[in-house]
DNA sequence: TCGAATGCAAGAGCAGTGCTCTCGTATTTG
DNA sequence: CAAATACGAGAGCACTGCTCTTGCATTCGA
């Protein structure tokens, strides 16, 4: 009775899943705004107070919806970076900032979700930020892998780093169990927030009448970027 | 009776001005989710139907918050910026960055409401475009003087702009009427890009477990920046 | 195997929302 | 001074998240 589960939990954790795969094909069409759970009741023929044995309230079904779509996009990332040949460093890069990009425009809503302003009322749980550290890991890996085979060019920087910055970069580099040095560290905090800025800016239309078709501004960026890291 | 309004036009400017003002106030209290036409009219002790001789619908109240925001927050950095020895480019720049992100961290609904994401199913008119603008405007501002005091290193692209790239850049100039070299131009607008990420992944909480206090962060990239668009 | 405990869906109901329409009054205009 | 216009109030519609109760189905323990 241990081994397999009793039908009803099959049935509950089947439902928690189309629950949550009705909400995100509303959430893709009206925006976290309108995620109604009365229309995802709806939608599945139950009726929306049903809804509440699995979900506390609109809020947990937000979490788990954000907590999916870290996931969705750590994979996709990972799954690009997976598929250049690994000594490429460079291209590695390149691949992880277009599948960012790529999964970022083809799901809009979800990454307004995890992205773009915090709901409000909406207090995201500490459960949020261990997906979404997946994301910024996956991308420091590729910089970590690079240092490790001594294919990074390290220069020195002009201006030496403040003393909270150092401690700051030694934690981040923690996670990654290895001594990257601070500096690059630090570049590639720049990248990352340079990489997650212009795709929000291209998808939330402050590109218009300037960048507006940012495909040419975003390879070049990127480029840029694996400059600014030391990618060979 | 042209030149002095009427009594109603003079009252009617006066509570579309409070109503705005109830609103921001509620904004910043429970963001623009929160943002409820009956609260706002609850508040002014008149009925929710009255607002809609003021304003035809949320959204339209919407808009008008967000061209409020992008005026207060243009205002705020041009002030810092006309704060600073107008020779002092660098300090210029460091003031406007500094001005952007105390304003976004003192106002972080009404940050949110223009540059997080676009709230679902409101479109923004074109009328938010032009106020929009002005905030970047004042950036660039200070690299066109720089570079028309002769005072910006132009350091030579290794790798070559893309031609898409230049026509936008040339756009670009043209707002300011100025001859900034191309290189300049998309420099900035990642400096820009870069000024916006940094301040957004503080203010949504991306920064959490990394660089929390990015203060130390926020200074060095900012000087950063500088030496990238070739500030002296 | 059978009774108790538990899981579950449904429905009614509450307080709130944006928005529309009507109606009587006040103000402005010709 | 009459006609046109602007306005606030109120009722009402369709919707929301959420709670509580009720009755049925499933699971579990003795």
């Amino acid at each position: 009775m241990n081994a397999s589960r009793t039908a009803r939990e099959r049935a509950r954790s089947e439902l928690i899943s189309e629950i949550k795969e009705a909400a995100r094909r509303q959430l893709s069409i009206s925006g976290a705004q309108g995620l109604s759970l009365r229309a995802v009741a709806r939608e599945l023929g139950m009726v929306s107070s049903a809804l509440y044995r699995y979900f506390a309230n609109r809020d947990e079904l937000l979490t788990a919806l954000i907590i999916d779509a870290y996931e969705a996009l750590a994979a996709e990332i990972e799954a690009a970076d997976r598929a250049v040949l690994s000594s490429d460093f460079r291209g590695r890069w390149e691949a992880a900032c277009r599948a960012t990009r790529r999964w970022a425009t083809a799901h809009p809503h979800e990454y307004a979700l995890v992205y773009g302003s915090p709901v409000p009322g909406y207090h995201a749980p500490e459960a949020t930020i261990a997906p979404g550290s997946r994301v910024p890991t996956a991308l420091l890996a590729i910089v970590r892998d690079a240092h490790e085979a001594g294919a990074l060019t390290v220069r020195t920087d002009k201006a030496p780093l403040p003393p909270t910055l150092i401690d700051q970069a030694d934690r981040i580099a923690a996670v990654l169990a290895s001594a990257i040095p601070h500096g690059v560290v630090i570049r590639s905090a720049t990248a990352w927030t340079q990489l997650f800025g212009m795709i929000t800016f291209e998808l939330f239309g402050q590109y218009a009448n300037s960048l507006d078709p940012a495909d040419a501004f975003f390879d070049y960026s990127v480029a840029r970027l694996a400059d600014l890291i030391g990618l060979p």
